[in-house]
DNA sequence: GTTTGTGCAAATTTTTTGCATGTAG
DNA sequence: CTACATGCAAAAAATTTGCACAAAC
């Protein structure tokens, strides 16, 4: 899969490439890893990469739709494993405590590639983010 | 509005917090400002801020509601104004170069309203946030 | 063999911080 | 008055890049 998503754009496998693929497949979704910590977890495993080349490679491979970049907080940007289970799901988030649930539209994903193809713009994926208040919340004192 | 969030922790209303707030709505929806933009804007409208100045008030508004800072850019963060005034548009977003492009749908925010709703939250707003790649980048060699 | 990729170190870009001075409350 | 905030410049992070060498195809 990755082989076949390299090659068609003419570019090689390597096994810096692999390497750091699997990291993120070994450690599984819902991790959120910044450059320097694929860097340093390659280097404990005995699997050294250099930092730039990491750096080359979660580019390519968020390109590619392997990896997912995250919003970034504090301290750079962060990178996960694009599961299924991840992937064009949608969250309704409360903005006061914090509690989040997931739910899936598929009218939201048509609208979301309709968009893209409207600019021209290749879709890789589309989430739904709605700030809500939960019924605990709302029950609660406004502050 | 400002004043009272600020005085509520012990923060004070200095020119500088308010002229970065005013440049947002000034600009009004569609203006995702990096610290450097908010820096360059301001400084051009004769107003200026410093730029540590400017990243300490961007980090200060947003964890105050008055800002969202927005996903996926290269080249920093980038943050626009959050407010009833300018919910619920949508974004495209290139994920290589920062591109974003807005739209709107009612599908979307139905769904999100439906969504808020099924789980018993009361909806506050929704984005709908589209990765993608732009045709520019999509043309351009990736390493 | 080509052509693409890597490592290294240096260069850039982005963001934070220490400190003296200024100022809102 | 007295915290808190600003500006400046320097420091620290984060990311990119030039180039010689290595290696995938």
């Amino acid at each position: 899969m990755l082989l076949q998503g390299l090659h068609q754009d003419g570019r090689r496998l390597t096994p810096q490439r692999k390497r750091v693929l699997e990291l993120f497949e070994r450690l599984g979704t819902g991790n959120h890893l910044s450059a320097e910590d694929v860097h340093q977890q390659l280097a404990q495993l005995e699997m050294k990469v250099s930092l730039a080349t990491v750096y080359r490679t979660l580019r390519l491979l968020a390109n590619m739709g392997f990896l997912q970049e995250l919003e970034l907080s504090e301290g750079g940007r962060r990178f996960e494993l694009s599961g299924a289970e991840h992937r064009d799901h949608h969250h309704v988030v409360c903005i006061r405590c914090g509690r989040t649930e997931e739910f899936e539209s598929e009218p939201v994903l048509l609208a979301g590639a309709e968009a893209a193809k409207g600019f021209g713009f290749k879709l890789i994926e589309s989430t739904l983010n709605v700030r809500a208040i939960c019924p605990d919340c709302q029950s609660k004192a406004m502050v």
